[in-house]
DNA sequence: AGTTATTTTAAGGTTGGTTTCAGCTGCTGA
DNA sequence: TCAGCAGCTGAAACCAACCTTAAAATAACT
């Protein structure tokens, strides 16, 4: 999988390219809009990753003439802030998906599965299978042995998630709430709790331990 | 998970790479900044803890390099004072993340941590092995030859962590409870011989062994 | 706008780890 | 040998962390 990520940002463009290469796609970078216009024109890449804001030629600009010019390539678009214009103007001049700055590696990771997916017209059933429990995550339904198929809200499903991803181990509030919202704040706020009681209330009560003064473990359900 | 440590002060170098390697890293240790350069273009290390102030070159200028030269190892960065303007210097520069000397021996194992968790998105499961003694980070519980794998609560995973990172040294009382509680005033209070006792019938008697009049050393289990 | 679903805040109740307490053991020095 | 001190240990008391519920704020949808 070749991958053209257009970023001018130098530092994030290092770090996304050692996280793509991790994960196995082939990467191009260029930070100028320009460059990039034309490599993308003449080279079959199977997915664009384009900051909006470039020197050369704005990110916008760029995908709009791909799309008059024919090209299909699935294109993520990246975006300082998450102003509603901006994703709007994206996705009009022919971006497939969005991420706002700062996020994770995992999260971008996990679109650009998801773009792929779409464009190779594959439906694979990504489902994560772990101590019992299975999360569909093109449905946002857990279900498990004894448990009739639940649906998930936003939170309950990402911090769910997240949970099974670290099965067994100790998560603290801090380390989730760091997770649910990028860099938030320190409230003094028992929003974890609530969404765990959410968790447990539809995956069983023994599903999730808590560690008092520590955290919380998912262990899943009896086996 | 392989670390390299640039750092001149001798001693403190010395008692880095002991307690990293108690963490279950692998380190490499130049004191000097030019060998640095060139040992971390060549070689794949996970994290980099560079001191700022270097014979040969200056820790700021070895990251900058790295950086240049498309090198997006993490890097934690040591500094003499918690001088703003050198902060922000040292982010500029390219490093990920900082810490002013004096620091504890947890702290910098928290950051460098913290920074793997950031960077390979998941967290190696870090295990301090000590004695005949191995305490799981992650699913904070210790485990040893014939010793049930144990769960602790949080003061005594605190206390059994700092004794582990200053293994065979005798800790005072004193220096325990500021350890576990910053800024404690001289209460009379038998609390640590509790926690003491506690731990002792977890881990077994002989684990840790007390010096009349002047603390606590512990030992680790019988090989 | 009105309606519904979701997320956050707030308040009181519960619980289990932490601390205190009291009596005990055993070392140490006169 | 005995007083005095340091540390041990079981159990009770305490209190912060956590749970739960409900209402308020926010977002999403019609």
């Amino acid at each position: 999988m070749r991958i053209l990520l257009v970023e001018d940002n130098v530092a994030l463009a290092d770090s996304l390219t050692l996280t793509l290469k991790r994960a196995g796609y082939a990467v191009d970078w260029r930070t100028d809009g320009r460059d990039a216009l034309i490599l993308g024109e003449q080279e079959p890449y199977d997915l664009a990753i384009v900051d909006l804001g470039l020197p050369g030629m704005d990110g916008l600009e760029v995908v709009r003439r791909w799309r008059n010019a024919g090209q299909a390539t699935p294109v993520l678009m990246l975006t300082a802030r998450s102003r509603w214009t901006e994703r709007v103007a994206g996705l009009q001049a022919g971006a497939d998906d969005y991420l706002t700055k700062p996020f994770h590696n995992e999260e971008l990771l996990l679109r650009i599965q998801a773009l792929l997916r779409r464009a190779h017209g594959r439906e694979p059933s990504a489902t994560l299978n772990v101590g019992g429990l299975a999360l569909d995550e093109a449905t946002q339904q857990v279900s498990g042995a004894g448990l009739a198929s639940t649906g998930l809200s936003a939170t309950e499903f990402k911090l769910l998630r997240y949970m099974m991803l670290n099965a067994g181990q100790v998560l603290s509030k801090a380390r989730l709430a760091e997770h649910l919202y990028d860099y938030e704040d320190e409230r003094d706020s028992n929003v974890i709790e609530v969404q765990i009681n959410h968790l447990r209330s539809k995956l069983g009560r023994a599903a999730i331990e808590t560690r008092r003064g520590q955290g919380y473990v998912l262990v899943g359900l009896a086996p």
